[in-house]
DNA sequence: TGACGTTAGGACCGATCGGTCCTAATATTG
DNA sequence: CAATATTAGGACCGATCGGTCCTAACGTCA
């Protein structure tokens, strides 16, 4: 039935994921997801922009019943149910070797200036983010210090989950993406009377967090001094 | 001379980072510079590879002459500095309307899984930028708690504040940059034994930063109890 | 004067793009 | 059985892509 469809926007999915809407052709999701041609393409829909709507609704109905749910999740404490949400991204992104990252995040940087439809579709679906990680946080309210805007703390989190996605999927580096993931929980436990519901017993709400990770031995930086305003010297095939 | 070179580099840039790499032709280039012909564009670049690696220099030639430069400023605090550039990255989006985001960041989304030159130079972007905030984070270290990690705060920055360019490209609202940036700054004063210092004489690191962005009155959540895991009831054409 | 880099403009190439159309075999379900 | 949806496969369309080639008019400086 729908079986099909939905393996063909799974395989479209992974393909814009890593390549990009637009440098994603009709027939590369045909070869991967093993059409017999076109025609069996339209088919199923009736354009390529058919398609990256339905890619996109299919990845936010996974994020929501699978990421979103974690937040509600009614028999944790909210404030646990926040860091598992954390880790849960992290451990996923980290599973795919830091690439692929924000499925959204990646969406919006190609096409939120150039197709409003998209930019449109993605601005929900960060709505719908903040407005879960905000009924969060105002569940928690009682353990949070009185003048917390939760509202401005959600968008936060968002901003940096889906900054820390891209700068670690650019380094391919699993150890930033959990630096940034444990950093961030210590931004938020800034804002809750006992930090340590967020950050576990070890460190209570300190600066250092050397308990969790832990830092290289303080060395002075490798002199950026000079600035060097060029990039090049990369031999244009680096 | 080298100036009609330069033309074509800042209009590829700029068509680059709203249109993308992929979807910003060789023709577009040539209209939007003024040339004649293609003989006329591949009489100064070789491909449009070239093209984007150019694009990509002269940005991040930009970025360090505007504004990594504000982090050497020899006359003013370090940790000034580090406000003062913050400021600067929002004012200058601001300034755009909240569109194009970071280019580095848009073009690290679209290539870094797909093409391995333009990953590795982005990645030089990020590895320069993290390390002139970590040079300037070591110079304020008297400033600063004992145990904080200067590397990691400064990749933190650089992942909030991508992160933050990107969402508020897409919902294109300035105040939620700005809610974000200063968030940041409350983290990096988290950091400091004098919190003032960055956040100015007003609120001495509190949690509630109302004395600088109003919060909205506390109102319930707008119900997000379902989940509503559908992105649409968009008619198609939202 | 001549040489050379720049500007100008157009024809052209093979490849790929999104999309249409057509025929026919194969399942599925009433 | 028949009706219908799905699968299969290919020809084909106009448009655009990155890129090449060619000719000719320029400006500048030796």
């Amino acid at each position: 039935m729908t079986d099909r469809r939905s393996q063909i926007v799974d395989a479209a999915a992974h393909l814009i994921s890593h390549q990009g809407y637009a440098s994603t052709s009709v027939e590369d999701v045909i070869r991967e997801s093993r059409l017999s041609g076109k025609s069996h393409f339209y088919h199923y829909f009736k354009s390529k922009e058919e398609l990256g709507y339905a890619v996109l609704n299919r990845q936010f109905e996974r994020f929501a019943e699978r990421g979103l749910a974690i937040l509600r999740e009614p028999m944790i404490d909210p404030l646990e149910r926040l860091v598992l949400f954390i880790d849960t991204l992290v451990a996923l992104q980290v599973a795919r070797g830091c690439t692929g990252g924000s499925f959204f995040g990646t969406l919006a940087a190609e096409l939120a200036d150039a197709h409003e439809g998209f930019r449109k579709r993605i601005e929900v679906v960060f709505a719908r983010w903040s407005a879960q990680l905000q009924s969060l946080l105002w569940e928690a309210r009682p353990q949070l210090h009185d003048e917390v805007d939760t509202g401005r703390l959600a968008r936060f989190v968002i901003a940096t989950l889906e900054g820390a996605m891209l700068v670690a999927r650019v380094d391919r580096d699993a150890d930033a993406l959990r630096a940034i993931a444990y950093d961030l929980k210590r931004f938020v436990a800034m804002h809750v009377r006992e930090p340590a519901v967020v950050l576990g017993a070890g460190a209570g709400g300190g600066v250092g967090a050397a308990s969790v990770i832990p830092a290289p031995p303080a060395a002075p930086p490798a002199a950026p001094r000079d600035a060097s305003p060029d990039l090049a010297v990369m031999s244009a095939r680096g």
